[in-house]
DNA sequence: CGCGACGTTGATTTGCCTCAACGATTGTGG
DNA sequence: CCACAATCGTTGAGGCAAATCAACGTCGCG
């Protein structure tokens, strides 16, 4: 049941068995179906989740009722409001199932003593970390450096073959630009191409 | 010579006398006058740098000449290629000094070595890129979601007292617009005011 | 003093947005 | 199994934000 999640650990770190048994013994598996929230905005975010299996967005609403996509979380992604986790602040964020999935919900707390338990553990996500932080750099970077064409060119490659799996509408919100923007890119590439 | 660095530490975890002395041992101080570099294209970054006094930053060039300003470190602040001295790819930014001033170096070896023997450190910088991942990703949902003159009062509450010891088109660069642009913004921003 | 670095301002162009209309597809209840 | 609505993608006309290019003013410094 918690065998991804182990699986993923042990690519950074060693778990002894009495480790492993703490560790589940202090989370547990939540299956979500499509359009339901994990994280809604006004409350103080209490839970990191591992993906098991689906595809999540987080995603902020202005009060224009615009929305724009912060993150994709596919199988194998922890995703969360990790600024309301760290600073108690107020979630801005919303975190949406994009299909029926199931994830593995770590409370604050837990992992708070899970930390001191397993002192490894916070090797784990010091690499989990240190690897978004280089993706979310190289967003930035993308953002302000490249036209939004390139910047798709480069979404591909962080998250290959998700096209199938989220509506197009997504990514041109993820890429920070309009639907019909989007669809007129793709329209001139496949002219480009010819 | 190390306090700040050791002051930086102690702010989130604990430290035995023995194992300062341990740390101390394997990092170094570095002098840099202005205009120089940290780290430049094309090497292997091999070093982690704790600003000490003065300001850096960290840009891209593109094939036209292009700069696109990363990041900015002040002291207490930690720069490097993460990128690189995590992959072992070759490096594609500058690492450079604004002003005169000193950095601790760590080299990556060392720094490897000290997560073995002191392992808080681990807890150090998983909080230290855990904060560093939240400001990045705040960086990027202002970028698409706000008009330039919105991510410009953002950068302002992040760098505060900035402005006075970078030149201005270093902050456009930063916000990803072009310093003509950027001195229009205030234009009309002072005229707003009166 | 004279040069280079920096900031400002204006004219023009371009990338992307907004709004609106229109197919195509999917899902759902009668 | 069909009618209908809802969701999603496409296309076009017009508008605005920001880029580009060029000229000029100002300051600090060798």
């Amino acid at each position: 049941m918690y065998e991804f999640l182990l699986q993923s650990l042990r690519k950074y770190i060693l778990l002894s068995p009495e480790e492993a048994d703490l560790l589940v013994s202090r989370i547990s598996l939540r299956k979500v179906k499509k359009k339901q929230w994990l994280v809604t905005p006004g409350e103080i975010s209490k839970t990191d989740y591992f993906v098991n299996k689906g595809c999540f967005r987080a995603y902020y609403q202005d009060d224009n009722g615009h929305q724009y996509i912060t993150k994709f979380a596919l199988e194998g992604w922890w995703i969360s409001d990790i600024l309301s986790l760290y600073t108690g602040e107020l979630t801005k964020l919303y975190v949406e199932a994009l299909e029926d999935g199931e994830v593995i919900a770590i409370h604050k707390d837990n992992m708070d003593q899970l930390f001191d338990e397993i002192p490894q553990l916070n090797k784990y996500f010091r690499l989990v970390y240190q690897k978004a932080l280089v993706n979310a750099s190289e967003r930035v970077l993308c953002t302000i450096s490249q036209s939004a064409y390139d910047h798709y060119m480069r979404f591909l490659t962080q998250y290959p073959n998700i096209e199938q799996r989220v509506p197009q509408y997504m990514i041109a919100s993820y890429l920070g630009i309009t639907p019909e923007f989007f669809s007129k890119l793709k329209a001139q590439a496949v002219k480009k191409i010819s």
